[in-house]
RNA sequence: GCCCCCGUAGCUCAAUCGGCAGAGCAGCUGACUCUUAAUCAGCGGGUUCUCGGUUCGAGUCCGAGCGGGGGCACCA
């Protein structure tokens, strides 16, 4: 690592020069302290605007002298536009809640406020107060007495008309991005309120929420690589969570029968579109429950939330939004999803049938067409394993994308956790939810036989290749608890990025994740 | 990890066949009391991602690296 932290030489200097060469008249000519303080009484941009009263407007228009009965509201923003006119100023002010114009007239205010309403920069941060009214060309606006500074912005923002779009910078520097883009904002409310509305679901149905390790000795429930790290006074290797499955179960064996936890996962994998090495995850038990119970709540959960996002988009004017209230239709990337109830049922081994026209259990087809699709090992490798490649490859893409989809009963080899059915116990009660082609999670009825399980785990440890050996051990412990007795239980994962992916219909994982994983700028090693 | 594409002013983008690196916005100076991407007059602004190569000459061609985008693989 050599040298430089000084800045390169660059036009940004001649833009940050001037920035500070303002900042500095705003502090010696002007007085004022440039990054401002504590302010009581600040309304929205949304309710300010809402509180514009025209009939008061306009009694001042026909009667000067009359009486003022416009309401005054104090506002707080940052500089997206400033038009000086000479001795009238317009900016545009943007919050959290969208933009709303302030004017100050050199007449109507204070010669100070006023030489200061012509010094603000764009991105200057700003409190301004006056009544609220219209201009000429009919602009609802702060008619602003009081103009104060309370963050002089000293870095140039970007470009007012075509914005930031670059998803390099977009995503690097997040709150640039966040209020030069109002979708990316709007992503995150929308995220917050879809999350609290899962969280309030789950409490209805009288589950307890509860947080479980995201450090781990073992890093289980789950079949992902994990990311690794050190606990140096224990000198003790730890694993980042790749689910939290082992502990919400012991939860069960522990007396509490209904659980759930919004949290986060991390799995050392790819990146892509619908991937962030960690991304948060719902997941719930519930004693006494199967598979099958996990299918109503989920249903009745995502209609009841896309029923709500939908109703939050038509609000704000969001015409893309389609269907009918109980029945919302949300485009996501093209695909108009209908999320009206019942969501579409299929089997799993009706899709394989459908897609390769042989059934799952005939194993020499099997076989043949995974050495025709060029599979490796096709000829020796676990025909079940097998098929879960031929599904994946072929029968995923019969789903119609357009409907939220559980397809339902999925080959135990490949469900090491969930109990085999009793008439064809090589299937068992998992399903998977799949919406616009994404896969948004499973839901099984949870193996709670603790001999069953320590053979799939035996099972599981014995195909595992070296590098799969090197952090999937048997977790002894897990196996105790299950030895306590675990009621026999429906457990269920969600995925709950892409759920907001698809209310939003924002396109990427990283559009609805605050600070998405990013490989930092100018990496050497 | 593999394949393809991209990286030019603060931002959004041009630059013909390899021939003096440009525009709009933003910035600076000035004018303007009703603007809405304000307008008008004037002025500045570049390591063309980095390093190396080919060439009389490289933003452009070649190689390597860094970063990004898309796809594949990985991902019960």
């Amino acid at each position: 690592m050599t040298a430089s932290n000084a800045p390169e030489a660059d036009s940004t200097d001649d833009l940050v020069a001037a920035r500070r060469q303002k900042l500095r008249f705003l502090k010696e000519e002007l007085g004022v302290d440039p990054y401002g303080g504590r302010v009581e009484g600040i309304s929205s941009l949304k309710d300010a605007r809402d509180a514009f009263d025209e009939s008061a407007h306009l009694a001042l228009e026909e009667d000067p002298e009359g009486e003022d009965r416009r309401p005054r509201r104090l506002v707080s923003g940052r500089v997206m536009q400033h038009r000086d006119m000479g001795k009238l100023v317009f900016m545009t002010l943007r919050d959290h809640t969208g933009d709303l114009q302030v004017s100050v007239s050199k007449a109507a205010c204070d010669p100070a406020i006023f030489r200061l309403a012509k010094k603000l920069d764009y991105g200057d941060v700003v409190v301004a107060g006056g009544p609220m009214g219209r201009t000429r060309k009919g602009e609802i606006c702060v008619w602003a007495d009081r103009v104060e500074i309370h963050a002089k912005s000293l870095t140039p923002p970007p470009e007012k008309w075509h914005g930031l779009s670059d998803p390099e910078i977009r995503f690097r520097r997040r709150y640039v991005d966040l209020h030069a883009n109002p979708e990316a904002i709007l992503a995150l409310q929308d995220r917050s309120r879809i999350v609290s509305r899962m969280r309030s679901f789950m409490e209805r149905r009288d589950f307890l929420e509860v947080e479980t390790p995201m450090m781990q000795p073992m890093a289980g429930g789950a079949a992902a690589r994990p990311f690794v790290t050190h606990h140096n006074t224990l000198d003790l290797d730890l694993y980042l969570r790749i689910a939290p499955e082992l502990y919400l179960k012991r939860l069960l064996v522990g007396g509490l029968p209904r659980v759930f936890e919004i949290n986060r996962n991390f799995r050392n994998e790819g990146v892509d579109r619908s991937h962030n090495p960690e991304f948060t995850a719902l997941e719930v038990y519930e004693a006494f429950g199967d598979c099958w119970t996990m299918m109503e709540l989920t249903e009745s959960m995502l209609h009841e939330l896309a029923v709500a996002s939908a109703e939050d988009r038509r609000q704000r004017g969001d015409e893309s939004v389609g269907g009918t209230a109980d029945a919302p239709i949300l485009p996501f990337d093209g695909i108009p999803v209908d999320w009206a109830k019942p969501f579409v049922r299929v089997t799993y081994s009706e899709l394989f049938t459908r897609a390769h026209g042989f059934d799952l259990q005939d194993e020499a087809a099997v076989r043949a067409k995974a050495a025709e699709l060029g599979i490796e090992d096709a000829a020796t490798r676990d025909h079940w394993l097998l098929v879960d490649d031929l599904f994946e490859r072929e029968a995923e893409d019969l789903i119609d994308p357009a409907r939220p989809t559980f397809v339902t009963g999925y080959p135990s080899a490949v469900s090491p956790l969930t109990r085999p059915m009793a008439d064809q116990p090589h299937l068992c009660d998992r399903w998977d939810i799949f919406v616009a082609g994404m896969e948004v999670g499973p839901a099984y009825t949870e193996l709670n036989d603790p001999e069953i399980q320590q053979a799939k785990f035996s099972e599981q440890l014995s195909g595992a290749d070296d590098e799969a050996e090197a952090f999937r051990t048997l977790d002894e412990d897990f196996l105790t608890a299950l030895r306590v007795g675990m009621p026999p239980a429906g457990g269920l994962g969600i995925g709950v990025d892409r759920v907001v992916m698809l209310l939003t219909g924002m396109r990427t994982i990283r559009e609805v994740i605050a600070f998405p994983l990013m490989r930092p700028e100018g990496g050497s090693e």
